[in-house]
DNA sequence: GCCGTTTTCGGCCCGACTGTTTTCAGTCG
């Protein structure tokens, strides 16, 4: 959809560049590209902030960008930016957003006769840029620049890249003299993917580290001092600090990006520098005088006035603010799981409507014993209602409550659930019969079929779905698949609305490739009040330890404790769901 | 162009890397 916060940000950046290029006013240029990260950040549609009349509501647009973007929405289009933008070859802004290739690089570019992104890459290979003068070590850059951005969708998924970075993590706190070691950058702020894994560790014995860190298992090249690459291609970076200022070095390599940009901002209102050693205090000259090394992040940001905001807030997304105010969130923690609700058996079927899962129920029961949860919800796919009658799922549903009762009965410590994951069908009726859903615990209800109608299509089968007084939770909501689909283009606002205000839960899944609902729309959600459920929807019991990554998302998306269901106490959880 | 418990004018994050720069320009995170 044209006009989505993603579209605008583009164009601000565009506009950017234009000016850039014109050699415009740099702090122009700078306010230009802020308002573009903004917006490429904020948490709510900037098209409907601004019919409400709150686009100023947004850091970084002044009254000249807000006109400029009323502009935009009324018609389409913005004369002023078009001036601008026509100024300079039109490919410069596909070429600006190739790693590596800046304003100047794609003016020079589009000069030599780039003509698109696939162009360039075609210059790429016959070696046309080195033959009409382009250094050969500026092409090599551009080229590993335009594999990465043509592979940006290849990037790790975060499970698979903390499964590796657990074992790193390992290996480091075994080095020479080491006191800490931890993750840094987009794998500590548990985004939900990962390019390079990044570490930081303090020693006094820094040169020995970086040596014992050249033989970590699984090296195949040893890039550089702070470099290496594993057999699998991951280049993994190491920064050895020392430990009276780790937490400096800890804070500044963490990120993101924008959290440090608006942090040292503030800072330096109160006459403070901040760098990756500790906190400067300026003087009057303005020179930086007095470094305090900060040993922990704590002090790291206590010397700023701030309570520390936890690594999967930092996105300058409200938290500073909040942390100044001390009003951060109590975020949610693994440990505060009671229950996974999503998890899928081997219980026999005929007529399959999805994968079943590899494992026996009593088998799921025994590991949820195993993992210390209260409670653990079986939720196989019913039989598919194209291939088997009406009576087959209800005769089917029945045989398999009848099994779980039996398991039910014998199970001590955790109380076991009878659910289903059933499908919202294209109109969004459901898969199964309400006189076999009333005798379930809960209901769960996901899309699974049609993904690519439009967002009305997917809104309206949604809300239609939350209508049947049957079903509690909606699984994987926005129905991405990470590298593979994006999200639905549906009206998350309206969803979420009427979700909060009639006890409907939208579920955290814990999928690698899901980690859906998005971390952006949890927050979403949380403005209209609306529970949640994290749950792995594991098809085999291995796959029911992803819950961390599930709780990853929730914490990014700034959920407590009393926002995920399946963290209650069992009094409370079977009070929700009237089950006994 | 944006922004304001030290400013409605005069500031605007910080440092590293890379290339071919003999003191800096371009780009990145």
């Amino acid at each position: 959809m044209k006009g989505s916060n993603a579209d605008i940000a583009d164009l601000l950046h565009s506009v950017a560049t234009s000016i850039t290029l014109s050699k415009g006013n740099f702090f122009e240029i700078r306010a230009y590209n802020n308002a573009a990260d903004a917006i490429e950040h904020s948490t709510t549609e900037v098209r409907d902030l601004w019919q409400e009349g709150k686009l100023a509501e947004v850091p970084g647009l002044g009254k000249s960008i807000q006109a400029h973007l009323d502009e935009y929405f009324k018609t389409g289009g913005v004369k002023h930016f078009e001036t601008l933008l026509s100024k300079h070859p039109k490919v410069i802004y596909e070429l600006i957003k190739v790693p590596g290739i800046g304003p100047k690089t794609a003016l020079e570019l589009a000069d030599l006769g780039v003509k698109s992104f696939d162009d360039l890459g075609k210059k790429l290979d016959n070696g046309d840029l080195v033959k009409k003068g382009f250094s050969e070590k500026i092409a090599e850059k551009i080229k590993s620049g335009f594999l990465e951005h043509s592979n940006r969708d290849n990037r790790m998924l975060l499970p698979y890249a903390q499964a590796q970075a657990d074992k790193i993590l390992e290996y480091l706190k075994k080095g020479p003299g080491v006191k800490n070691a931890d993750p840094l950058g987009s794998l500590r702020r548990q985004v939900a993917t990962i390019g390079d894994l990044d570490f930081a560790a303090s020693s006094d014995e820094q040169e020995k580290v970086y040596e014992y860190f050249h033989k970590l298992p699984g090296v195949a090249t040893v890039k550089d001092k702070q470099t290496v690459v594993l057999a699998s291609g991951v280049h993994v970076d190491l920064l050895v600090g020392k430990p009276e200022s780790y937490g400096a070095l800890l804070q500044h390599f963490t990120g993101g990006k924008n959290h440090n940009i608006k942090l040292r901002t503030n800072a330096l209102k109160k006459g403070l520098s901040l760098n990756e050693e500790g906190v400067r205090k300026i003087n009057r000259k303005g020179e930086r005088v007095e470094l305090v090394p900060t040993k922990t992040e704590e002090d790291f940001y206590k010397l700023l006035g701030m309570d520390m905001p936890a690594p999967e807030m930092r996105e300058d997304a409200g938290e500073i603010e909040a942390a100044l105010e001390h009003k951060l969130p109590d975020l949610i923690e693994l440990k505060d799981m009671k229950g996974d609700l999503h998890l899928h058996s081997n219980f026999p079927i005929e007529h399959p409507s999805h994968g079943p899962g590899i494992d026996s129920i009593a088998d799921i029961v025994k590991k949820a014993q195993e993992l210390g949860y209260e409670y653990v919800g079986i939720s196989d796919h019913p039989p598919a209602h194209r291939t088997e009658t009406k009576e087959g799922i209800i005769e089917w549903i029945e045989k398999r409550t009848k099994v779980i009762q039996e398991i039910k009965a014998k199970t001590k410590s955790t109380r076991v659930l009878n659910a289903l994951e059933i499908d919202i069908l294209t109109d969004g009726t459901l898969s199964v019969p309400d006189e076999a859903l009333k005798t379930l615990d809960y209901c769960i209800a996901g899309i699974h079929s049609g993904h690519r109608s439009g967002s009305g299509d997917i809104t309206k089968r949604i809300l239609r779905a939350l209508e049947s007084p049957y079903v509690d939770i909606i699984s994987h909501p926005s129905g991405r698949l990470i590298n593979e689909r994006e999200s639905y283009e549906a009206d998350w606002e309206k969803i979420f609305e009427y979700a909060g205000k009639n006890k409907k839960i939208m579920e955290i899944n814990s999928f690698p490739n899901r980690l859906d609902l998005r971390d952006d729309l949890v927050r979403m959600a949380l403005k209209y009040r609306v529970k949640f459920v994290i749950d792995t929807d594991a098809h085999q019991v291995s796959e029911m330890g992803n819950m961390r990554y599930g709780v990853s998302v929730a914490r990014r998306g700034w959920a407590t404790k009393k926002d995920v269901l399946n963290t209650w106490e069992w009094k409370e959880f079977a009070e929700w769901f009237e089950v006994t």
